[in-house]
DNA sequence: TCACATTTAATTGTTCGCAATTGAATGTGG
DNA sequence: CCACATTCAATTGCGAACAATTAAATGTGA
């Protein structure tokens, strides 16, 4: 009689964790979309800008490091910024290796228009800032312990 | 005195519960490529084969529902697992506007092959099950309160 | 110094993800 | 019955995301 095991069955759908992660990102896009095409961003162009109002003038690779993200998909997105005016790319002259992000004048104005963007997205979760935050830190150690397993 | 304010500003990266949600889909995206590749599946084919290996021959439009993603995605993703003969999709004789999606044997052989995955993954977040049960169910819960704004 | 490894971005090719549009099939009101 | 709206999948175009490779600059050991 195996009745009412399907829902702890593992390869259901509704049980795997991965897949409310995967979904709630996709979730959250869609929130974002709007108010960041007032912006003119995407999401992960957003990101980068989160990363570069902190600190500017960075090699491509410490954002890269933040973000969990490679040159591959940094160097096309990036320059997409740039062609946008809201950054410049110069090659580092100590380490010619290296590319630096730098905002510009209109990149940097653009953080005060983007104030607006976090209340609107807490507004949305429909949630206290205190449980936000908790659930932010579980998941941030989940990430952390996966990421972990992979440099294996 | 704007001291110590840094970690509960809201512009920052790390205060983003959304970024966090990023990070960990694409961790868990990373953790899953190995097991995957040796089924020949990403992991969006992945989940199309959850949903069919619950329910068979269904509209593209219910798999769409189940899995938030449109047409757009699926249609040539369901075309990439035709082509590697897991599913066929035919118009339903009712309803010609819909496709439908079956498996073929091979399809529900593959099954059996992924039994390995959930384990897996359960291993690499170093975590109880009834932890994760929580924190799914908390993410599911934000997440349907972020899709419900969406839809106003 | 010189061969060799490492680091860093860029490039190429494949697959998602979504907005917007198209076209065919179906449903509905008058 | 017929004009009209709705539904459904497919298509087009763009922007991620990543694996794999390339090329140039830098670091290292003999």
């Amino acid at each position: 009689m195996p009745r009412k095991l399907s829902t702890l069955d593992p390869q259901r759908l509704d049980s795997q964790i991965c897949f409310a992660v995967y979904s709630a990102a996709h979730a959250f896009n869609r929130v974002y979309k709007p108010l960041l095409d007032r912006l003119g961003l995407t999401y992960p162009q957003y990101l980068v800008m989160l990363v570069l109002w902190e600190r500017d003038d960075v090699p491509v690779k410490d954002i890269g490091e933040k973000l969990f993200l490679d040159s591959g998909t940094l160097t096309p997105l990036l320059k997409r910024l740039e062609a946008a005016h809201l950054v410049k790319r110069t090659r580092s002259s100590e380490d010619e290796r290296q590319v630096l992000i730098a905002l510009t004048p209109q990149g940097h104005a653009l953080k005060e228009k983007a104030r607006g963007v976090p209340p609107s997205i807490l507004a949305a979760t429909d949630c206290s800032v205190s449980e936000l935050v908790a659930m932010k830190d579980e998941i941030v150690a989940l990430r952390d312990r996966l990421n972990a397993v992979i440099g294996e």
